[in-house]
DNA sequence: ATCGATTCGTCGGTGCACTGAACAATAGTC
DNA sequence: GACTATTGTTCAGTGCACCGACGAATCGAT
């Protein structure tokens, strides 16, 4: 008695919703690069250069968890960390040729996996789907870090 | 160029969604009882005496996860565990006092932090914000175990 | 120019999540 | 009753994700 239905639990779903998303995308996609790995690609892809912390921002990922990523994807020879001759502190990232390639084949791949994985929605309701769980998502972040902004810098 | 928009991939938003989940569980429901360890503790109120398979299967875990997961909350007394005497193989899972009342606890904080979670969202947007990931969780399920069932052996 | 505060990256620790392999107990077959 | 197959658990390995603490570099104030 006094158990909870968990389908009721948004939490609950947003787990069962990840981990169906991460076996369909290893099936679909790739079985060596990751979903966070390829977020990591596509925002070098957008903005070369970028150092660490930012990109963890861009894709929403912590310090620690990104520098494992960037580790891993360096090992792989997809991109390349040089030391900022401005500051010191930062390593600044680009992608190789081979870093590259691989975005551009995955992105295709992405797009064919998306569309299995919002078959089961009619066409309004994917917009509608990817609507909620944006406004979610922001309001949850904007409770921990009030103003930030995602891109614009104000 | 030829960077993708990620707000438009459903699992990159899953992933956030979680993640901002995760960040407010942490703050209004518990830093010591995560959310995966509340819907086993769930789904032992609801059907004591499972197994651990079983239990993974009811919550959506594997069976390597669930059984380190079990294993910590056997290490914080929440939960006993049995041989079956009527078969070897199994452990028997059981709430102890303790876990209950930790059950208990959870169950009122948990309501709590998923009003404020689905706060963005008018009544009617957040009925519709479930269901829809449900949808897209189960049809993505299926993908992958053809024919099972969550509840109800058929 | 030096001191103090901030910022970037790393490290250690915990926990979730999957795969594939090993192992033990049971069940089914002959 | 022995042999194989299946089932429940565990173990090793990889990867994501967080926190807190630390070292190194930079920036800002005086």
């Amino acid at each position: 008695m006094a158990a909870v239905d968990l389908t009721t639990h948004p939490g609950h779903l947003a787990r069962r919703l990840q981990q169906a998303h991460y076996l369909l995308w290893n099936t679909m996609v790739s079985e060596e690069i990751t979903s966070p790995q390829f977020a990591v690609l596509n925002a070098l892809v957008a903005e070369p250069g970028l150092d660490q912390r930012t990109v963890g921002e861009r894709v929403g990922l912590d310090r620690s968890t990104i520098a494992e990523l960037i580790s891993r994807l360096g090992r792989r020879g997809l991109l390349d960390k040089v030391r900022d001759p401005q500051d010191g502190r930062r390593f600044l990232l680009r992608l190789t040729e081979e870093g590259e390639r691989t975005h551009r084949k995955l992105t295709v791949r992405t797009a064919r996996m998306n569309q299995v994985f919002l078959a089961p929605l009619s066409a309004e309701e994917q917009t509608r789907f990817l609507d909620l769980i944006r406004r979610v998502a922001d309001a949850a972040e904007e409770l921990r870090n009030p103003g930030e902004r995602t891109a614009a810098p104000a």
